[in-house]
DNA sequence: CACGACGAAA
DNA sequence: AGGAGTTCGTCGTG
């Protein structure tokens, strides 16, 4: 057998991939997977991906060929890769793009040269639903307005359709970018055209993947003025419609009073128009229609952009789905779902066009370099470990996130550390309050106004406040400072999306070009431990790699440790 | 009418 | 699996 002992991959029949870490074309090989695969796990020596359908759908519609990733594998494996697994990603990505939606007149067609294919769309009972006559072996009228359910049927049953069926105009927008005030980076600019690529018919929808301040605004920005048209920009919360309106003010030419906001305050309807998922997702009661969705199908948008698209509720996918005709532009720093309706965000939005791996922002110098360390730190003493013993699966997770021993390699942290701008964030309420007694540094909730947060983030931003606890709020409040240094201290279950969020705090390039700091508190063998590595998933595909210390190593002074 | 407090919802 | 946070609309108060 052919055997390659210094490459880092093997490939194996099941379609996982494993990746060998301690070697020197680690990087190569992981940046290769990136595109393609999907990590599933990430213990220390060696990681596991898996390639899915959808992760081969999205590196075909991101540009990237099925040779392409073949090589990749056959360059890197120890061994020769298994036939099925080649064959396997030559016919998924052969499947995008075979089945396609045109239009011709006022007619929807589904389309392909594969007899057979169509076939099994035309027998099988939930395609069948959105069907209206079957016009030749190798076109299938459908219902227009089941534009959306056709393709959601389709890749149910495993096929993907390219969607060339075109896009309404949406009424007029005068915008413009306001190139004298700002710079477009390069990738920015090349995430609007990825997105406009293709013409008329298959420019215009998609998902564009960039890491957390790479300026995503910016991205559907270049988007509205290359489209022109009436837009909604959804978004998560009000603090991000301010944000919108904001930066559409400063980088834009555009009349302000184009410019509305629908939300529980206002009502206004404007060409741009800014609103929250809360309020489409608004009822009176369990059994009542959505009362707000006449927002989206009642205006003649042109574009809808759908900010952090990855928290897209369910109820705004199956509005989406009778509205496949609007442009739709998705913006998110990770395509992973912890729901698992990443295959809906391909359909009803769009396949991914473009993204940036948040190691290469690094290289450019658009991201500051940051040290990952997770510290495990034992159950206080044998009374701790009894009740942990005893407890229940939940009462577990909850006594190992908040063990009171991580108090103290918090402080000798916080020592460390001390005259950086040091952010502790954790989950449990009781915990931080505890954390922020026993540290004299303010802590932030939900509870807390808005006045007193705002006032507490300027003191903090000034450097009057060195230290800042702050809850969940953390996660989202997107106007919470910057800081060097963060302390993690208990996370959700296992959430990528929250620790690529939290991590994505430190990340503003630092003005001495000087490293960011995160720690991640973990107590050893327990829950906390299996959920902090899950959580780790996301960040280590991006090329981060975590340290792992025992909490005695962690000293009050710089040097060893961390 | 502006506001704050409150409960429901997802 | 559950805790915490957010948003919306309503209702009461000044």
């Amino acid at each position: 057998m052919d055997v390659r002992k210094d490459n880092p991959l093997i490939v194996q029949s099941d379609r996982t991939v494993l990746l060998e870490v301690d070697g020197p074309k680690y990087a190569d090989a992981r940046d290769a997977l990136a595109v393609f695969a999907e990590l599933v796990k990430s213990p220390e020596h060696i990681h596991t991906y898996r390639i899915t359908p959808l992760s081969i759908w999205n590196a075909k519609a991101a540009g990237h060929s099925a040779e392409e990733m073949v090589e990749a594998l056959t360059s890197l494996a120890k061994y020769p890769v298994p036939g099925n697994i080649v064959r396997d990603i030559r016919d998924y990505a052969a499947r995008y793009g075979r089945v396609r939606l045109v239009r011709e007149g006022d007619r929807l067609l589904l389309e392909s040269e594969d007899a057979a294919l169509l076939q099994e769309a035309w027998s099988n009972k939930a395609v069948r639903r959105y069907l209206v006559e079957r016009l030749s072996l190798q076109r299938i009228e459908v219902d227009p307005a089941m534009r959306g359910h056709v393709k959601q049927a389709m890749i149910r049953i495993g096929y993907p359709v390219e969607d060339l069926a075109g896009f309404v105009d949406g009424g007029p927008l005068a915008i413009a970018l306001a190139a004298e005030r700002f710079t477009v980076r390069r990738y920015q600019e090349a995430a609007v055209d990825a997105f406009w690529a293709g013409g008329s018919a298959r420019g215009g929808s998609g998902v564009v993947v960039l890491p957390c301040g790479a300026g995503k605004t910016i991205v559907g920005m270049g988007a509205m003025a290359r489209v022109g048209r009436k837009t909604l920009v959804l978004t998560t919360n009000l603090t991000a419609v301010r944000q919108w309106r904001d930066e559409l003010l400063a980088k834009c030419r555009i009349e302000p009073s184009d410019i509305g906001e629908y939300t529980g305050e206002r009502k206004e309807i404007r060409p741009v128009t800014l609103s929250t998922y809360q309020i489409l997702t608004y009822r009176r009661s369990k059994t009542e229609t959505f009362v707000h969705f006449g927002l989206f199908s009642g205006n003649d948008w042109g574009l809808i952009v759908y900010d952090e698209v990855h928290l897209l509720p369910a109820p705004v996918f199956r509005v989406t789905a009778e509205i496949q005709a609007t442009r739709r532009l998705g913006l998110t720093a990770t395509l992973v779902r912890e729901d698992g309706k990443e295959d809906e965000v391909f359909t009803l939005i769009g396949p991914k066009r473009y993204d940036v791996p948040w190691k290469e922002l690094e290289r450019q110098g658009y991201i500051a370099q940051a040290s990952c360390t997770e510290v495990r730190v034992p159950l206080l003493d044998e009374h701790q470990r009894m009740r942990y013993a005893t407890a229940d699966k939940r009462e577990k997770f909850r006594l190992a996130s908040e063990n009171p021993r991580k108090m103290d390699t918090l402080k000798r942290l916080l020592a460390r550390h001390e005259g950086e701008l040091v952010l502790v964030i954790g989950q449990y309420l009781r915990q931080l309050k505890e954390i922020a007694r026993l540290v004299h540094a303010p802590l932030i909730t939900g509870k807390t106004p808005n006045d007193e947060r705002s006032d507490l983030y300027g003191k903090f931003r000034r450097g009057e406040i060195k230290v800042l606890v702050v809850s969940k709020v953390g996660n989202f409040a997107i106007d919470l400072p910057d800081a060097s240094v963060l302390v993690q201290v208990s996370g959700t279950f296992g959430s990528r999306q929250e620790e690529a969020q939290r991590l994505g705090r430190i990340l503003r390039p630092k003005s001495d070009g000087g490293q960011a700091h995160f720690y991640s508190l973990v107590t050893r063998d327990t829950a906390d431990q299996d959920f902090a590595q899950n959580r780790q998933l996301f960040l280590t595909e991006q090329g981060y790699s975590y340290r792992i210390v025992d909490d005695r190593e962690v000293e009050a002074t710089g040097g060893a440790g961390a």
